[in-house]
Parts: C-alpha cells; structure tokens; sequence
DNA sequence: ATCATTTATTTACGCGCGTTAAAAAAATAT
DNA sequence: ATATTTTTTTAACGCGCGTAAATAAATGAT
C-alpha cells in the first residue's frame, strides 16, 4: 500500500526510482532502504504481482511525480511542464495505465462523457444515427455511452435515473414520443443539459433537432401527384412516436393545398415492429382491394418494407414503369431502403445534419454551462431520393 | 451537511423525524433544538432547498436509518427486518432517491451490471442479439452496458478499457474477429469474467457460445442440392468474421461429400456495408455472366440483400418457381431476410437458444466466482427456413 | 547570485457509496 | 423480568479519483 507520506530529498529519489524500476523489470538488485521508505517496496511488490498499475496513486509514486500532478497532466496534458509530460508519457507506454473513467466522471465538474438515448436500436434508423453521433463523439474527445429505450416507458425513465449517476456532460436524448413519461424527463433535462432530437417533446430539454416533416411529406406527395395518381397515406393506426402524426397532418395539409382529396389508411399493430405491421395491413388491404389509389404514400420505410413484401407475395408488381400496377414511397431513406426491391422512393432524413448540429448544438450547450437562451427547435429538410418504386 | 455523528436518544427521535418531514412538506413549524440537533436543520434545508435526496446518507437521515442500513437494504432487501424495510419503502415513494450505480459498482465486490460488446450495432443482426441480451439481464435483475465497437480495433480495446473501470459482474463479449487485438481480450478476459459469443476466439475468455457454421452451410447446400442446381459460395474476400472462413470451408468439405464440384465467388470489399458490397459483387458478376450455376449460396443475409437487390435491378428473377432463373439462398436469417423480395431461403439462428445460453453461461461464470473448470464452446445447429428464394 | 515567475508538491478534503468489527438496541424466547 | 438471539448503529476505513490552498521547488531574467 502506498502511504501518502511521500517526500523524499531530491538526491534519493533517482536512485530510487531506478532501483523500482529495476524491480518492477524483474532484475534482482539488492536493496537496502532506511525504515522511511520501506513503503516503496510495498508499492514495488504490488506491481510486481499483479503486473499491473492499480491506480493513480501507484502510477505517480513510478514516475516520481505527485497524484495530483498525474490528475492534472489526464486533464489537460499541456497544463504540465514539458519534461513532466515527456516522464508521464513515457511511463504511459510502458506500463498500461489508464484512470478510471467512472471515478473521474463522480469527481470532476465537466465529465467528457456524452450519454446517447434511442428509443428503439433495434430498429436500423435508430442504429445508424447512434453510430454516428457515437463516431462524432469519439472524433471530439468525448466517450459516448448509449442506451435503448427498448420502445418502453419505464425502461427509458430508469436510463435517465441512470444516466444521471452518470454525470455526463450532455445527453442527446430521442424520446420514446408519446409514451414517453414527460415530467420524469422533464426532471431529467433540469438536472442534466440536454439536447431532444428525432421526437420532440415541448418545451422539454435545452433544444430539438430533428426533422422538417412538412418537408418530407411535402415532397413525396408532390411528386407523387405530379408524375400520376393521387397518393394515399399509409399509417398505423396508434403511432408512439410524434413525427408520425405530423406527417399525416402534413398529407392532409398537401392535399387540400393542391386540391386533391385525401386518403388514409390506417392499420392495426402496436409495438415496433414496423415491416410485420405493414406487411399484414398490406396484405388485408390489398386482399380486400380496398386500395383508394393506385399510389400509396407510407409513413415511414419500415413500413414501406412491409408493404413491398406483401406486394410481392400477391404477385404485385410495384414501380414507376408502365406495366406496374401500383406505386409505393416513403419517408426517412431507412438504410435498407436502397436495397428493397424495388428500390424505395423516399424522402431522406439529412442524416449527417442532424447528427451534426445535434451535437455541436450540444457542445454549445455544455460550453455555456449547461443553458442556452432560448430553446430552439431546429428542423431539418428532406431530399427526394427516387428510385424504382414510385 | 449531514454529521457523521447521529446519535439520538429514543425519545427524542419520533419528535425530530417529525420534525423533519414537516419541514420538508413545507408546513411551517416552529422548533426549538439544542445545538446538539442543529445540524438536522442543515440536511433539513438541504433538501428543501434542492428538494431533491443527493445521497445515501441524507435519505438514511430523513428516515432516522442508518447509511449502513440503508445500504443493506438495497444490497438486498430482504436482510433488513420488516419494519425496517417498510419505512424505507415507504420513504422511496414518497422521495426520489436512487443510489449512484456507478458509485456502488466501484465499491461492491459484486456488481450487478453486465457489459456486452458487438462489433457493429448498426447491423440488424447484432442489433437484434442486443436487444434479447439486454432485456434477458434486465430480467435476471441486472444492469446491461451495451457498446459497439464499429468495426474498428482501437474502439474494441478502448471498450474494454473502460468495462475493466465499469467494474462489471461479467461480459459478453462478440469480438470484431481477425481484426482483434488478441492480447489485449485475452488480458481483458484474465481479469474479467467474460463469454465470448457469435466470433470465437480460440482459448480466449471462460467459453464461445455461437452457431455451428457447419450446421448452417449443410442444411442449405444439401437442400439446395437435392432440389435443383448446384449451389455456388458467394462470399467477401477478407471477411473479417471467422465465421465466414467457417462456412466457406464447410460448404467445401460437404460439396465434397456430396460429390459435386465446389465453385467460390470471393468479391471485392472492405469495411460493413454488406448489403452494399454483396450488391456490388452480385451487379459485376452477373453482367459478365459469371455465375457457374443457376444457384447462389450467399455466406450471409446481408450480402444475400444485396445480391436480391442487383437482381431485381438487372430484371433477373430469383425463386424456386419454375419461372425463374436463379436461386438465392443464405445464412443467418438477418431480421429482413423475411421481408426481402422475394423472402430469402436462409438457415437461422437459434437466436433465442444463443442468447440464452450465454447468459446463463455467464450467470453461471458470476457465481462460481469468475472460473469455470473447462472452456466450453457451445455452438448452435441451425434451423433451415424455406422461402421464397431457393 | 538574486529575485520574480512559473510549475509542482503537500495536505486535506470531497464524491457516493461498500464493508467491517464492535457496541448498542430491539425483538424473541424462557 | 431475564437471557438469548437478531438487527441496527457507530466508527472507521476503503474505492479511485478531483480539487483547492498553501508551500516548495524549479526556471528564467537580471
């Protein structure tokens, strides 16, 4: 154990840290030390068993430097002098020590860790964005540590309470939407500076960042109506997360802009799983031809993914070219969307943006201690990405 | 702040308990305390100001319980008496107070948290065996800490790095595979009980759970031999997953039972955009014609994706019906492979068996105090699920 | 060599909790 | 009421680290 007594005058100490060194190396060197530093070898030993730095403390005491001078240095390395940094440096590669991130994090008073919150990773759109958010981490020093939600409440609100033991220097947070429990995460965002994105809770967390479903919807139905028959809204009937119901409001705003009247079919199914829901409501729908158009608009590609499956299976030929019978597009450019067959019509989220400015909105954020002036909503546009489908 | 110092005579307690929760409700009283009991008032205030319960020690005060009581209580509940336990509870709901995981797992010699690292959580697939794994820990009473190493091995090891400071009960770990740092896992496995699963990595960790690759490629090849064309392999290059390696030499071996001639389709690509790669390969290969038979056995879902996709692109129709000219089929039954066009023949894993069986293995592992007598690999048969495909 | 300035060290405390041993109190049995 | 057992409390330490103030040492300028 190494007592924090450690002083030792200035002529000792290289013969001793040679002589550390030269232990924890394996040579045996006969040593004699006075009582007064017969604590050394206790350290000395340690290492030599476990071959291993337990901690800061033991990491200095090899060096020769003080704790706090090694706690410094792992805050800021240029806060150190020169040759200070170039010992510590050099310890560095040889022995492996790194401090122990979860100690800092209950310690310091800006942490550089960033919690991540998906509602549901399972799901490819959620899986993608978190890895980029997760890689734009990393790439500014900061640790990200990311949670799912698993689609439900009490799992979400416990990731919180979690991520607030945590103590992060920010969160980005994507909120289940409706199920959500808004006074915890309203809690949450008081104690923790938070950025919402993808669902949008008012009011709640320092910002929003997410996407412009007016200009998603927009452009679908616009092209759709443009290039052939009027496109029907394809949606599940109780759908958690917010962005669904702006978008059926979008539709029906469209519509009625462009004249034309407006369809909605609404499926059963709860949970997320999209593809199946879509699939089985494409299938009633299609079974009972009580399709209103020949073009259909989905909420989203996983449920566009759904229903060209059923298409499939009915012997439905889905696409833009003259022999199709139908027309199919959607929302979001779900990574698998290029490979669907057809390839999915869809307005593209500006993945890239959002995690972008979601995440340098959040180092704003932290940077001004945790409060912004005003909460902004910013929302991004869509791109229209035509493929085979419609 | 709270005094260490708590000693109370008996009678005096009610009053001073009362006390305190008026105060804390906000009812205004007035109290006279000695100087003995004023520091009551400091926690008092404390958490009227803050109205919120920083620590243990302030909730075991407003409760007129002991820290260590406390402590023991949420350690586990049932080793406190009853009464005990009833005004704790009882506290807990009407305060929200929860006990800093990461500060407990720094101190329990036993935690409750279990890491689980994937190479590549934006791959359905591994996004799919996350979600069952952690709510199986979830379930068990444990706290999973879910990372992604995304393909890259300074990611994996700095994962780790930071689950050896998690301090967890144990890890489930799927390797990157080739592209691991061997020693660095190995040094993590020596310290933390881990099981490796889906990529083996021979005599690394306390046991492998995953498939039997073997298993996977029979029930297709020969399935696909008994019922038509001679199946090819197509596959990537350099597969980074040791899996792939397995598959390509069982398709070999049992081509080679079956006497039939084996015929390998290695394509170009690096990095995990499968889907993309096997589309790639499949666009080249089929242009140029170069497909030996009329049956394609795609190492994985993904890159069967990929291959439907060129496919369709080409007009090129794939399935067993007579109409159609090709047969694809694959292995892992990826979470879309039933929703692809047409839905793809594929062997499946035994998602559930694997998952399960890890983590009980892993429990197990946690019990017997991190050894197990003998490294176990215990792998999977696979499930062949006919399609629409091949 | 002397002084001012920069950097490092010591000391001491804090974070939020686990853990232990000994002492005290409460519950139960007699 | 007394003895016995069980539970709780006290006190003190540990985990691995941050942080702040006072002191000491090293560096640079003169």
């Amino acid at each position: 154990m190494v007592k924090t007594a450690w002083f030792i005058p200035k002529k000792v100490k290289p013969i001793l840290h040679k002589t550390l060194h030269a232990l924890i190396l394996g040579a045996i060197v006969k040593v004699k030390l006075s009582s007064k530093f017969k604590f050394l070898l206790g350290t000395c030993s340690d290492i030599m068993r476990y071959n291993k730095i337990k901690n800061m403390a033991e990491f200095a005491a090899l060096i020769g430097v003080s704790r706090p001078t090694v706690s410094k240095y792992f805050n800021d390395p240029e806060s150190v002098r020169p040759s200070t940094r170039d010992r510590i440096e050099a310890a560095l590669k040889e022995y492996d020590y790194r401090p122990n991130i979860y100690a800092i994090n209950q310690n310091r008073r800006l942490t550089k860790t960033i919690g991540i919150v998906v509602p549901y990773l399972a799901d490819p759109f959620f899986a993608e964005i978190a890895r980029m958010l997760e890689r734009r981490c990393i790439a500014a020093g900061f640790t990200p540590s990311l949670f799912s939600s698993h689609g439900e409440q009490a799992l979400e609100n416990t990731i919180l309470d979690n991520l607030r033991s945590l103590k992060p220097a920010g969160v980005l947070l994507a909120p289940l939407g409706r199920t959500s429990d808004r006074k915890h995460i309203e809690a949450f965002c008081h104690d923790v500076p938070t950025i919402l994105f993808d669902s949008n809770i008012e009011g709640v967390g320092a910002a929003f960042v997410g996407s412009d479903n007016f200009s998603f919807v927009s452009q679908t139905v616009e092209y759709l109506s443009r290039t052939g028959n009027v496109p029907c809204f394809f949606e599940m009937k109780d759908p958690a997360n917010p962005n669904a119901n702006k978008r059926r409001l979008a539709y029906l705003e469209i519509m009625n802009r462009l004249n034309l009247e407006p369809h909605i079919i609404k499926i059963d199914g709860k949970g997320w799983s999209f593809e199946e829901i879509g699939r089985q409501g494409a299938l009633k729908i299609l079974q009972e031809k009580a399709l209103p158009t020949n073009t259909v608009l989905c909420s989203n590609d996983r449920l566009a993914i759904g229903f060209l499956s059923a298409c499939h299976e009915l012997g439905i030929s889905v696409g833009r070219d003259e022999g199709c019978s139908i027309r199919v597009a959607s929302h979001d450019d779900h990574p698998y969307a290029r490979y669907t067959c057809p390839s999915l019509t869809t307005a593209a989220h500006d993945y890239e943006s959002v995690s972008d400015y979601a995440l340098s909105t959040l180092f704003r954020l932290i940077e001004s201690g945790g409060r912004l002036e005003k909460r902004q909503e910013t929302v991004f546009a869509a791109r229209l990405i035509m493929r085979d489908s419609a």
